[in-house]
DNA sequence: GGTAAACTGCACCGGGTAGTGCAATACGCC
DNA sequence: GGCGTATTGCACTACCCGGTGCAGTTTACC
């Protein structure tokens, strides 16, 4: 929101090492300990920087996290995005091709004490938030690969490959059924899933899936 | 754990008024603010109550919210069993029915401010949870609150009103369906949702469930 | 009224953390 | 080599919070 210039984000003559270090730590820290707990002193240390530098790169605590969670939001879209676009843009057994992206993505998502395992503690904290952070967040994250989605679902669709009236909607049905039970499940990454017990979720959710939104 | 005697807690007189002061203060002041940032002064302030009455009560801050994460879930189960009863014991419109539940259930869930929305803060703090508590707010809460929607919906299928093989599939289907998308809308009651959107996420996700599991 | 247990209020300790100030230093650029 | 900026290290403040100790007070029960 403050720092809001092109190019870079602070006016320095070039400093994207130290400050994507911060904000790799920052990721890192903060997914596995919460924001509360993560201690800025602790993010320096994973960073291998001075805790002062923090501070001149990012203002404050809340506005480290406010940064991270954004750009993480972003980057874990794109991910995302390639899974969807390896798996689905040509399909051979549409039921495999949906269960693989489907595992891919919540791997992506849940995997412990990872980079992207942020989401946990962005849920955690959401009433800490400021609401149009919260929106950002939404739309950059969830909300952007949603569309995608519903994206590749018309795309099959008109491929005869299923049906849907609502692509949006189905976007969401598949999420609810293929992610949100696992990610319910492992509470959004904080205790880890066995590959099986992902694995039998992901296929049942793809068929109930299927059943919904059938091959004409 | 520690405390497990017959009939009362800790081996007094006659205690329960206090202590129940301290567990729905507790409640409401952790589902609020979350665990960490939940000091047990403003804990004592909401309960009214001294904070050394606390320590007596129950030792430390975290055997405080263990005790009250699974006193809170069995009754939270109990909530949404009656509701279960009383919308779908005699069921006159199906898709009425399961949607005037659905609605009902996560509004119990997902009141914001109120006790039984501690599911965040548990949620949230799955990390640092002994397994073992996990495993048993688990089986005291949404465990139960499913294990008693499969019973319901295996009645209904006896009665030809759906059709289905697996009753936990099922059950699970259905709080997927239509719970939780609202709950990652409000981010599980942190954030509040409005009526009308409560009641469209519900509403299609009862169809999509009643398209899933068709009347014979 | 007396007794014992529960409860209160408050001071206090110990530890951790956000954030600052500053002098010294490393480093890119001319 | 010299300049300027980013960075460092460290000390230091201010604050909050979990937990304890204790002396005094309420409350239930005989």
């Amino acid at each position: 929101m403050s720092t809001a210039n092109p190019a870079t984000t602070t006016g320095s003559r070039r400093m994207p090492e130290k400050r994507r270090a911060i904000a790799r730590a920052a990721s890192t820290v903060f997914g596995r300990e919460g924001y509360t707990r993560a201690s800025v002193d602790a993010i320096a240390s994973e960073a291998g920087v001075s805790k002062r530098t923090i501070y001149n790169h990012f203002g404050d605590k809340e506005k480290l996290f406010l940064s991270v969670v954004l750009e993480n939001a972003g980057e874990l879209t794109e991910i995302i995005a390639g899974l969807a676009d390896r798996h689905l843009h040509k399909i051979v057994d549409l039921e495999a091709d949906l269960t693989a992206f489907a595992v891919d993505r919540a791997k992506a998502v849940l995997a412990a004490g990872e980079h992207y395992a942020l989401g946990r503690t962005i849920r955690a904290e959401a009433g800490n938030i400021p609401p149009d952070v919260l929106a950002a967040w939404l739309a950059a994250g969830p909300l952007a690969s949603q569309r995608d989605l519903a994206d590749h679902l018309t795309r099959l669709a008109s491929q005869d490959l299923l049906t849907l009236d609502d692509p949006d909607l189905a976007a969401t049905h598949f999420t609810l059924l293929t992610f949100s039970g696992a990610a319910d499940q492992s509470f959004y990454g904080a205790v880890p899933i066995s590959d099986a017990a992902l694995h039998t979720t992901v296929t049942t959710g793809v068929q109930a899936f299927l059943r919904l939104y059938p091959r004409p």
